[in-house]
DNA sequence: ACTTCTATGATTGAGTTCCGCTCGGTGAGC
DNA sequence: GCTCACCGAGCGGAACTCAATCATAGAAGT
C-alpha cells in the first residue's frame, strides 16, 4: 500500500462539485482560474460576503461561466475547499516521500508542517477549517471530513510504522485532527503568518496526546 | 473577586449587536423572541439558508421589526451567538456555585458539562462553534472570543485554587478552550445528543493537558 | 387616584435595491 | 458545421428601507 494510494490516487482532481466535466483544454484552466479567484475573494471579503459576481469578475469571466461549472454559490466554496484539502494531502505525501520519516511522529509532524505552510502560502486556505461546520454534508464528499483523513493517516501509520489499534487508532487520530485543526486555525486568526506559540503548542499537544497511546520509540518498518 | 464578577456581571445582556437599545417593556421580549426564532430556524435550515423573512415570521413579527434591531442578517446570527455564549457562562457560574468544586479539575469539568448540556437543550447552540471562524471580528465583541473566556477562567482558577502562571495560564487555557470546543462540536456533528465517546475523550484530553502543567492535587483555598 | 393627552418608541409591509441564477444567442475549438 | 465554451441581459427572490400607523409611558390636568 503506497502513500499516494492512501491519500487518494488522483492528486489534484478538480471539478468534482462541478456541473459538467470539462472536455476542452481551456476549460480546465477556467475552472482552476475560477477557484483561484474565489480563494482571493474569500481572503478579501470573507465567506458570507462573497458573491458569484465578484468571483466572475476577478477571474475575468462572466457570471454565466461560473454557473456553467458550479450549480450554486456554495458549490464554488465546496470546490475550493475540496481543492485545498487535495493540495494539503498531496503536500503531505510529497514531504513524506522526500523527508523519509523514521518514526510515526516524524510523519505526524510532517502533516502539521504541511498544513502551516499551506495556510501561509495558499490563498483562501482558511476555508479548510470553515466548511465542515455547515450541515448538509453533500453525498459523495465524505472523504473531505476529518474522519476520512484520519482513516487514511491511520493506514499510513499502521503500514509504515506498525502502529496497531484499528478502529481505536482511527478514532484517536480523528480527535487529533480536530484538535490540530482548531489550534492551528487559532494561530492564524489574528496573525497572518501564524502565531508561532500556538503552532509550537499544537505540536506539543499532538505529540503528548499520541505518545500517551503509542509510545515514542516506534520507528519505520 | 466573585464568580459572577469574573464571568461578566450582567448575566444575560441582549442587544449588544442591536441598532438601538430597547426602552419599552415589550421590545426586550421582541428581541429575545427574535433570537428564539432565529435559533429554531438555524436548527431547521442551517446557517446559509436562514432568511430574515423566516426569522420574522417565526417570531410573529414583520420584516421591518427585524431590521429595527439588527443592521443586517449576519448581525442576527452574531447576536444569537452572543446570547448563547452568555448563557453558557451563566450556566458555568451557576453550576460552580451549587456544586462547590474542590479542585481546579472539578471546575473545568463543570464547564465541559455545562457546554454539553446546552448543546443538548438549547436550540441553535451549534452557532457558538460556528461564528468565530468568520473574519470581521466586530469591535466591542472581543469578549466573545475564546481568549476572553480563557482570561476569565484563568482568574477563577487562580483565585479559587491558587493556580499560578499569569499569561502562561491564560495561553494554555485558550488552547484548552479551542480543543474542547472542536472536540465537543465534533461529538454533536452526527449524533444529536452528542457522541459519548468524543465527550469522554474531550474530558480526558483536557485533564491530561492541564494536569501536565498544574498537577492533580490542587484543591480549593 | 384617575383620566386624558402627547411625545416618542415600536411596528408594519409595500417598495427598492441587490444578488443568485437562467437561458437564448454568439464565438471558439475540433 | 457541429459541439463545447462563453457571454450578459433579464428574472425571481431575498435583503433591506422608510413613511405611515399603532402602542406605551409618563406628564398634565381634574
Amino acid at each position: 500500500m503506497s502513500l499516494s494510494d492512501l491519500f487518494g490516487g488522483d492528486p489534484v482532481v478538480l471539478g468534482q462539485q462541478a456541473r459538467i466535466e470539462p472536455t476542452q483544454q481551456r476549460s480546465t484552466a477556467r475552472l482552476s482560474g475560477l477557484l483561484d479567484a474565489a480563494a482571493v475573494v474569500v481572503d478579501e471579503v470573507g465567506f458570507d460576503r462573497i458573491t458569484t459576481a465578484m468571483v466572475a469578475e476577478r477571474a475575468g469571466a462572466s457570471i454565466g461561466t461560473v454557473y456553467r461549472y458550479y450549480p450554486d454559490r456554495v458549490a464554488v466554496l465546496q470546490a475550493l475547499r475540496e481543492r485545498a484539502v487535495m493540495r494539503f494531502r498531496q503536500r503531505v505525501v510529497d514531504q513524506l516521500k522526500t523527508s523519509g520519516p523514521e518514526t510515526w511522529w516524524d510523519a505526524v509532524d510532517c502533516a502539521i508542517t504541511a498544513f502551516v505552510d499551506l495556510y501561509r502560502s495558499e490563498a483562501g486556505f482558511r476555508i479548510v477549517h470553515f466548511a465542515d461546520r455547515e450541515r448538509t454534508p453533500v453525498s459523495g464528499s465524505e472523504d473531505l471530513q476529518s474522519g476520512y483523513f484520519a482513516r487514511q493517516l491511520a493506514g499510513v501509520l499502521a503500514e509504515e510504522f506498525g502502529l496497531t489499534g484499528g478502529a481505536d487508532l482511527i478514532f484517536r487520530l480523528e480527535v487529533a485532527v480536530e484538535m490540530a485543526d482548531s489550534i492551528l486555525s487559532r494561530a492564524f486568526q489574528t496573525t497572518p503568518n501564524g502565531d508561532e506559540r500556538f503552532i509550537a503548542e499544537c505540536r506539543r499537544v499532538m505529540h503528548d496526546y499520541l505518545v500517551g497511546y503509542y509510545g515514542p520509540s516506534v520507528v519505520a518498518v
